[in-house]
DNA sequence: CTGAAAGCGCTTACAG
DNA sequence: CTGAAAGCGCTTACAG
């Protein structure tokens, strides 16, 4: 008969012929429908039947055609996560918890990078709009437009922001508190009876840069501590910015007897600064970091830093999500907490004794 | 008209109601091939055609659905990269320079991360399976069963492996040269007068762990050096697993007077290690790592260590994949190219010089 | 280039 | 639970 016939024509390429729900229907000797009715979680349908149609899946090897259902149904359980840079370790922190936090909920999570380039975030987000994606975590670019963002919140795409925001998009965004966290660490190092601090490294254009910043002089300010404007000091956020951006204050300004790093990394490079030119940090000079990353505890001179718990802003990002699924509004801000880790990068200065009561320690 | 009816009755969710290929033929004035035949790339369609349906679709916002579009011609532009772990800094550049690759090809890169759980490894292909990818990357998670990746590439996906082997698997494999990469750093320290090198850190169950230390022993076995059981130290590759094998090994051992480090990131441990027994590294002691991360030509003392150029692997990967979607076929392995980078963290010892002709430098 | 029709693999809704 | 039918948004193939 024809099928026997069209069977042994194809018996050379049978494992690259995909089955289909009516082959399953067949095999397990049951209907079309009830085959989707078991794919979608078997509810009103008989335990024995399910066995059947779970049998049947394994034997062909049936796999699932979710896009075939969504075009039917208009449901996706793939969320974009899309990242301003792989190679940032906090990202990824960040990035594993939200990760955890949605595949805990039967949610596919899959990450683009985009490199911090606005170009390749456009283009990577109109491919994945195209797979029919169920919503957007995403690190903004620099130079990402609040109209842009707007558009793909307002076309019905969730959207969130992650640890960056950009004015104007009225879309929710999760971030550490950052002006409370670059505050914590000035003043601990206005405690310890610094006066000259410097602010080093970080990019101007994002949010989070001019947030740490406003901490940093308001501690300096609650001081009556003076800042030039040489005390600041941009940079990439890459270990090797931290590194010039160092390089370059103490160039201009000896006196400087402390620095609060933009982030850990930048921190790590500072570091290396130091140490070229003969200082140790933690004894000569006093480093604080932002972020705690697993390394600054581990070496040495431990870092001091700003504790911005990655768990947190996952889940807080992922619960946010799940309301702008719900009912697609909702654009207020989640700050997420932070905590001053004392370790052993900075010390006292003049008549100040290194105090480590009301602080936690590590 | 029933139509300015149903458009009114709509007006409020317009934005989430998504224009389809019928519209853009209407606003377009063309039929609804003309639009399919420009949405491929507009081959025979000539050019006034293609800019009125090209301000068709501005205009009503249209997103191509891509899924549909597969669902018919089977085929799809996503590509899966399933990474063991976002937070290993050598994997995020790999990442990165596949993923440029990738995109430089028209190809969209999604990477999932599994965390080096073979569960999560499973849960997650199956998912992208039904989301239709069009082949996966993967640097297979401990215990993977050959069986499961041979079938998966039999199942009509096709597959490479990155960085890690899984033996019996029929599957293209693109890892750097792990022996030689072992065998040059180990020689280098032997040239440097060290006797009594240790194996630190790397987990055994893994390919790549077994080659180095198999580049690791021919060196030591070519220059008629002993190596007893308690040199090598297996440990996780974090940072503190870096540091409790060479803690580790230094406490049975203390006339071990050189390391050669599983990686770069065990490397590091095992500068925090050496440091808290009060030892220099480069100075009282030799450490050589694997990878080459950035942080390592920053770090005093700069790390000496084996380059593998992440951009190799990520260019030879998508060679291979593209082979792989052209014949199915082709299981070979790619091995790419490594380097010695000498810099600061060795020294000689007895009557040797650091000798630094024959060999790049930094 | 157009138009009408069939089909990709599912879901949906409904009568039985 | 079943069965027949229509539809999701595209592509394909073909006659015009």
């Amino acid at each position: 008969m024809v099928f026997v016939m069209a069977d042994r024509k194809s018996a050379s390429y049978v494992a690259s012929k995909k089955a289909t729900v009516i082959d399953v229907a067949r095999t397990a000797g049951v209907s079309k429908s009830t085959v989707s009715l078991v794919l979608r979680g078997g509810v009103g349908v008989k335990a024995r039947t399910i066995e059947k149609v779970n049998a049947a899946i394994d034997a062909l090897g049936y796999v699932y055609n979710r896009e075939a259902a969504g075009l039917r149904n208009r449901e996706s359980n793939m969320l974009a996560i899309v990242a301003n840079d792989l190679a940032n370790p906090y990202l990824a922190q960040v990035i594993i918890a939200l990760e955890t936090a949605l595949t805990d909920q039967g949610l596919v999570p899959v990450v683009v990078n985009i490199n911090e380039s606005e170009a390749r975030q456009r283009s990577l987000v109109a491919s994945l709009k195209e797979h029919n994606v169920a919503g957007f975590f995403i690190t903004p670019a620099p130079k990402t437009s609040a109209d842009w963002l707007q558009g793909l919140a307002s076309a019905g795409y969730p959207t969130v922001c992650l640890m960056r925001e950009i004015a104007g998009a009225n879309v929710p965004v999760v971030v550490p508190d950052n002006r409370r966290g670059m505050y914590l660490s000035t003043k601990y190092l206005i405690d310890l009876g610094h006066t000259r601090i410097a602010f080093v490294g970080g990019v101007e254009s994002i949010s989070d840069y001019q947030e740490r910043k406003e901490g940093f002089l308001s501690a300096m300010q609650e001081a009556e501590l003076a800042v030039k404007d040489s005390d600041i000091e941009p940079s990439s956020t890459k270990r090797e910015g931290g590194q010039l951006a160092v390089t370059r204050v103490l160039d201009r300004d000896p006196s400087i007897s402390a620095m609060v790093c933009f982030t850990d990394v930048v921190a790590y490079g500072a570091y290396t600064a130091l140490r070229d030119r003969g200082l140790v940090p933690g004894k000569d000079i006093s480093v604080v970091g932002f972020d705690d990353l697993e390394d600054s505890r581990l070496m040495s001179p431990a870092l001091t830093t700003i504790r911005v718990n990655a768990e947190d802003i996952g889940r807080v990002a992922s619960e946010r999500m799940q309301q702008c699924r719900e009912h697609s509004l909702s654009s207020d801000n989640d700050v997420v907490g932070v905590k001053l880790m004392v370790r052993s990068s900075c010390c006292a200065i003049g008549d100040k004794v290194a105090h480590s009561t009301s602080v936690p320690k590590d």
